[in-house]
DNA sequence: TGCCGGTTTCAATCCGCTTTGACTTTTTTT
DNA sequence: AAAAAAAGTCAAAGCGGATTGAAACCGGCA
């Protein structure tokens, strides 16, 4: 991401005020992947500032100027996964060839998704926001948002089940409720059970709700 | 210390030294209930001691005579929850009557089950759990526990099952999954999708494998 | 080419607030 | 009167955020 384009001056090729803009960005990056990393690695509640900061390899001060508060940076770190989730989804989707087995393919898709650190750190962030108001109102519409787009994307990727909105939706919600509870029996109880066996009950339950 | 409990048989009834041990039973009963509301409410991170005194309606220092660092609450919440947690379990299986259909009442237990406060309580704890190792420390043996007892509930309770470990277990990991899945949502996106039409097609999912 | 004014970036320090747990005092019980 | 329980007090530590001032960089000009 943005390796260091600190202090290349460069005699006069770049647009001059861009490159200041472009380093700012940079900068910013830099601290929003930082903080991401922290909610992953220890916590939401347990990352301050501090952290952040010596993990971007930056002085707090200099983090303040980009970003005064904490919660802005909490801001910008959540529409930064949100970006990068749906974008991550898109691509394994588009991807696909198209006379690939499509079901096999959405299953294993969405398993890496939610094995995913972004997902831990979403997930991270969305407990959190339960008895935090200030978080909840920035994470509630980038929910909203990219379950809108998940459910859209899943249309096009199936179009074939256009009539039957029911079972569609059994099969989303199906498959949303699973994964995500296995993912966070991972996280939390770390109890790797059959984990396999029943993605391959999943994908079964899937063609069945797909052929009815 | 105080070797000597110098037995003065007063003329009340009460055993003197159990009455002091009741009493204190009691608070730290008190305290441990103000501590799990507080994690339901405020979240595991948020939970100061003096939020959980002030629940509870003692002064700090009072508490703290009790539980003398934070941990030691946390501690006795955990083993508190559990028991909980596998009582209330217990209660609502043996309460069947043996010739009810099983499938549907272990389903809407479980339901019920997950929507309670007490897993909101053990499920923040659980998330804490995953960045916090002295909290791990306390919190796994317990969920290790839980889980053993729940299988053999769960044996006890579909004894036909017998001979179909396999089916038996994709069964019970499709019921946690699925519940717990949702339950997480409930908690953290509060989507209320079409629960009901899910918990419906589990139902059918689980008769199907047990007549296979 | 090389120096200058203004702007952006960054480092260090300080302040106010909260939490914690040890310590001290008061009240209750026996 | 002695012991236990409860309540109150307090200092240390850690947090987030503000301030201050320095360094680096831009375009411009000789």
């Amino acid at each position: 991401m943005a390796a260091k384009l600190a202090r290349k001056p460069r005699s006069g090729a770049q647009n001059p005020a861009s490159w200041q803009a472009q380093k700012s960005a940079s900068t910013r990056n830099q601290i929003v992947e930082a903080a991401i990393k922290a909610f992953v690695s220890m916590g939401y509640a347990n990352t301050t500032t501090t952290h952040i900061a010596e993990e971007a390899g930056l002085s707090r001060g200099a983090m303040l100027h980009h970003f005064p508060s904490k919660m802005d940076i909490v801001k910008a770190a959540v529409e930064y996964l949100h970006a990068k989730r749906l974008a991550a989804f898109q691509r394994s989707i588009t991807e696909l060839p198209p006379e690939a087995d499509r079901v096999k393919m959405a299953v294993e898709a969405y398993w890496q998704h939610v094995q995913h650190p972004m997902f831990v750190a979403f997930f991270e962030l969305s407990v959190a926001a339960r008895t935090d108001d200030d978080l909840k109102a920035i994470l509630r519409p980038a929910q909203k948002e990219f379950a809108a787009a998940w459910y859209k994307m899943a249309q096009d990727l199936f179009p074939e089940w256009d009539g039957k909105q029911e079972a569609f939706d059994l099969a989303l919600d199906l498959s949303e409720y699973i994964m995500e509870g296995i993912a966070v029996s991972y996280m939390t109880h770390h109890s790797p059970k059959r984990v396999d066996r029943l993605l391959e009950y999943l994908e079964k339950c899937l063609r069945e709700l797909l052929n009815e």
